[in-house]
Order: structure tokens, then C-alpha cells, then sequence
DNA sequence: TTTATACAATTGACCAATCAATCGTTGATA
DNA sequence: TATCAACGATTGATTGGTCAATTGTATAAA
């Protein structure tokens, strides 16, 4: 296992990632940015684009582009901000939050089995390790 | 860090995975997919499209462009095997084992840095983890 | 008060991935 | 030998992402 560059952690990451993504949404039958979307705004009450670009970076066109699309299906509602017309305040509609609700609940059982056989302790750790290597990422120069 | 769905390992993930492709990308100036396809093509002397499709989970639609990309750099050659005309095999040009050469030593640069503070313990485990979940997902029903 | 600067959002152009349909080749079967 | 099913590769249509340029609004400086 020496660290040739062959078959290496980003490697396999990067395999495990691809198919994790890939057999979600097959299960849930929702793209992965518009579930993080949906996630992001059942936090909040209302929140401005930027914001929601910044949290989930993906490049501002993409957002305004899905917004779009999710007001057209009644998930969301846009407004402009009164107080400063540069923003537009976007919040989920009822119908918007008992969708995301559901998606959530397939989520965690989608979990449990990802998650079959690793202990409280596991499942920190591995989050943990996750953290400091994005921690480490955010530390590594280039134009992001 | 109850179970609840929110902020879940799914979700570290899928936020760091993002910000690690972004950054490497940025770093060696090549995407992902083709990077992938070309380590792959590194390490056999020739092997025919679906093989390749099969080992990088890449929709065969996007093999194909890749490599027309890739043949037109003069990054690989293809050729149909004659034994069976229905197959094309690729293999890499001198000028694309040079390449390809060069991008695994940036990622070797940019690996060290992301595993910065990780013992060799925790990078196997690390590792050892990604694959269990591998194995988990494997067993999750679902048209893939 | 006018002008310049900063910023949120949008749009257009382009690239990459996926799905579905198609083409061409092969091998088995009637 | 003719036909059909299986399979590899390709193509077209659609979707989602990024970058760069633009629009419109607000604020600070001249």
C-alpha cells in the first residue's frame, strides 16, 4: 500500500462517490443539487441566493436556474427584498417542505444501510476525518 | 449529532467531495473523468471501451467522446480489434504515458497535502472504511 | 447631485454526463 | 444459409454545471 498514486485514497473516493451518488438517486429519484437545495432551505425561513450559493458552492447560475425551475413547480416562492432590491428572498412552500420531508425520511433509511456495521464511535470518526481533511483543503492554494 | 438526517455523513461528504474536485481540478488543470480515464489507460497496454466503461462507472456515451477528445490530442490511439470488429481498443500514445506521467505527480503533491496530520493507521483506516461502505451500497437494491 | 464602485441576480455560450435509440458485427439457431 | 438475439460503439436530445458578460440596485465619493 505505498503511496505510488496508484489506486490511492482520491481514487478511491472517488469511485465510492460516484456510485454513492449514483445509486441515491436512483433511490430517491432526485438530482443531488436539488436535494441539497431543498435541504438547505428547510433550515431557514427565508434566505437570498447568494447565501445559498456560498453554503452549498455551486456557481450562482446554476442556482438562479434551479430556483427558477422549482418556483415553476411550486416547491419554492421568490420575492425581492423590500428593504434592498438586489435580493430576491426565497422560501419553500408547504407543498415544497412536505416533498423535502419525504425525500429526507428515504435519506436516513438510504443511511442506515450505507452505515450497516459501523459503530457510534465509527461514524464520528469518519466524520471527523472528513473534516480535517477538508480543513486541509481549504488550506491548499488555487483560485477557489 | 443525533441521526436525524440533517447534516448527516452524507451530506460532509458530498460537501467535501465537491470542494476536493474543485480544488484538484484547479490544481492540475485537468478534469476529473479524463484523469480517471487516463490512469486507467496507464496501467494496461490496450483494452476496449466497455472494459474501461465498466471499471470507471462513466456512461458509455461519455467514454466515447472522452477518447475522440483524447485521440484528436494525440493522447491515445484506437484501432478495431480485428479479431472482432465490434470492439475499438485504445491505449495511451508515448506522448500521452508522458501525460499522464506528469498529472500522477501533481496528485501525489496534492494528496500529501490533503492527508496532512493523517497517520499511516489512519489512512488505512480510512481507506478500510470508504471500502465497507463500497461493499454496503453494493448491496442496496436499485437499476445499477 | 452626479458619478463611480460594489454587489445580487440573470443570461448566453460552452462543456460534460446521462438516457434512449440506432448502427454494425458476431454467433447461435431454425 | 437465413434469421434473430446479443453486444460494442456511436449519436441525438436533454440536463446540469461553469465562466464571462450584463442588468439593475444601492452606496460612497466627487
Amino acid at each position: 500500500m505505498k503511496d505510488s498514486g496508484d489506486n490511492s485514497i482520491i481514487d478511491k473516493l472517488q469511485n465510492f462517490y460516484i456510485q454513492l451518488i449514483s445509486k441515491f438517486g436512483h433511490c430517491t429519484g432526485i438530482s443531488p443539487s436539488r436535494f441539497r437545495l431543498m435541504q438547505q432551505l428547510f433550515h431557514v425561513d427565508e434566505i437570498n441566493q447568494t447565501t445559498l450559493q456560498k453554503e452549498l458552492q455551486i456557481d450562482r447560475a446554476a442556482i438562479t436556474r434551479h430556483l427558477k425551475q422549482l418556483e415553476g413547480d411550486g416547491i419554492v416562492t421568490r420575492r425581492i427584498n423590500p428593504d434592498d432590491n438586489r435580493f430576491t428572498l426565497v422560501r419553500l412552500t408547504d407543498h415544497g417542505r412536505q416533498e423535502i420531508v419525504a425525500y429526507r425520511e428515504e435519506k436516513i433509511l438510504f443511511m442506515a444501510q450505507l452505515l450497516q456495521g459501523f459503530s457510534e464511535e465509527e461514524q464520528k470518526l469518519f466524520a471527523n476525518m472528513i473534516e480535517r481533511m477538508q480543513e486541509n483543503i481549504n488550506h491548499i492554494k488555487g483560485e477557489n
